[in-house]
DNA sequence: CGCGGGTTTGATGATGCTCAAGCCCGGTGG
DNA sequence: CCACCGGGCTTGAGCATCATCAAACCCGCG
């Protein structure tokens, strides 16, 4: 259960069997059904997930009800809305499955005191939010910069296997357009090329 | 010189006095000028800088000449390009000076041992990262979710007086609209309302 | 077999871009 | 002190891209 943790934790730092054992304490496993959220509009976010397993998508629902996503999750990555996790304001944000999923959960305090016990896990979580923000700065960048198309084909060749994973309509929310429009797109480069 | 650096830090985490100043002994001051870049395009990034004083942006010149403003940077913040210094690969962004600013610039091998003899200074730069991390989650929301007027009274709201800082072009890059439109979302809300 | 979610296709329209011109204002030099 | 210059902002006309709405289609599953 804990391996792909484990996995990512070792990447970044070294810990021996007793502090991996310490650290591995302070989460608690979880599993979720495909569709089924771990956090909703107006709650507060409770925990940081850890992904062992299966996928999880975070989005935004604005006021014409229209999805728009803001970050999937694969085995060994972590999800969760950061600001209300820390401020403890309910979040405006939703997250839930697109596949059967094996979660690791971290709450706030069990956050803190792992920090405190094992400091070294401070520099981990360093890391992590580091490879986090240049990915969110490169997505930034690229809605400023790209048409639909050339944000399509940017996202193909970051993650060529995740059309066999999410939906088109899926892929269409994340690069912020209809999924018509990505049909249309798809045709195009299909065909002319 | 060292004043809004160590106000940042001690916000965050609790340094003694001989604590703060080998932390500030890492940094080395630079002044810039209005205009002059502190990052060019093809080059690697080998400093983050953090704001004294002044104004910063950082951009992405895309391959029809335009600008796109990734961030900016005022007094108390932090920029750098931190794929290209983290990796060391040549960076595809600008870094320039929207007025003339007094900064501290803190290299990767200089970050590195400033972490192992203050290592508290991890959790500053994490806590750091977590902020920087919901600004841009923020952002990608926003891009993904509201119209040109929407994204720009939102961000009015959040930093009134960015507009006495910074020209409108700047704004307009930055939310990835033309200094026509802006121009015209202005004049609409002006008058009618 | 038929239902339902996801994808495709078509017709129409809005939002924001492009290009081009004019304007405002502060700074510089004659 | 005034004329000129240049950068930034505004205004206008035409246009491209992408959204909307509606219908048909595809296919896996109960």
């Amino acid at each position: 259960m804990y391996e792909v943790l484990a996995k990512s934790i070792r990447e970044k730092v070294f810990l021996n069997e007793d502090e991996m054992q310490l650290c591995a304490s302070f989460f608690t496993p979880k599993k979720l059904r495909k569709k089924q959220y771990l956090l909703q509009e107006g709650d507060v976010c409770r925990y940081t997930a850890f992904v062992e397993k299966g996928a999880l998508r975070s989005y935004h629902v604005d006021k014409k009800d229209q999805e728009h996503l803001i970050q999937f999750a694969f085995e060994g990555w972590w999800i969760a809305d950061s600001y209300s996790f820390l401020t403890e304001e309910p979040s405006a944000y939703n997250i839930d499955a697109l596949e059967d999923a094996e979660l690791l959960l971290l709450t706030l305090p069990a956050q803190e005191e792992l920090l405190l016990k094992v400091p070294k896990m401070e520099r981990y979580f360093r890391i992590l939010l580091q490879k986090s923000l240049i990915a969110m700065q490169r997505r930034v960048v690229s809605s400023l910069s790209y048409t639909a198309e050339e944000k399509y084909i940017k996202l193909m060749e970051a993650y060529p296997n995740i059309s066999q994973r999410v939906a088109q309509q899926q892929i269409a929310s994340y690069l912020g357009i209809t999924p018509e429009t990505l049909s249309r797109i798809r045709k195009q480069l299909a065909s002319g090329k």
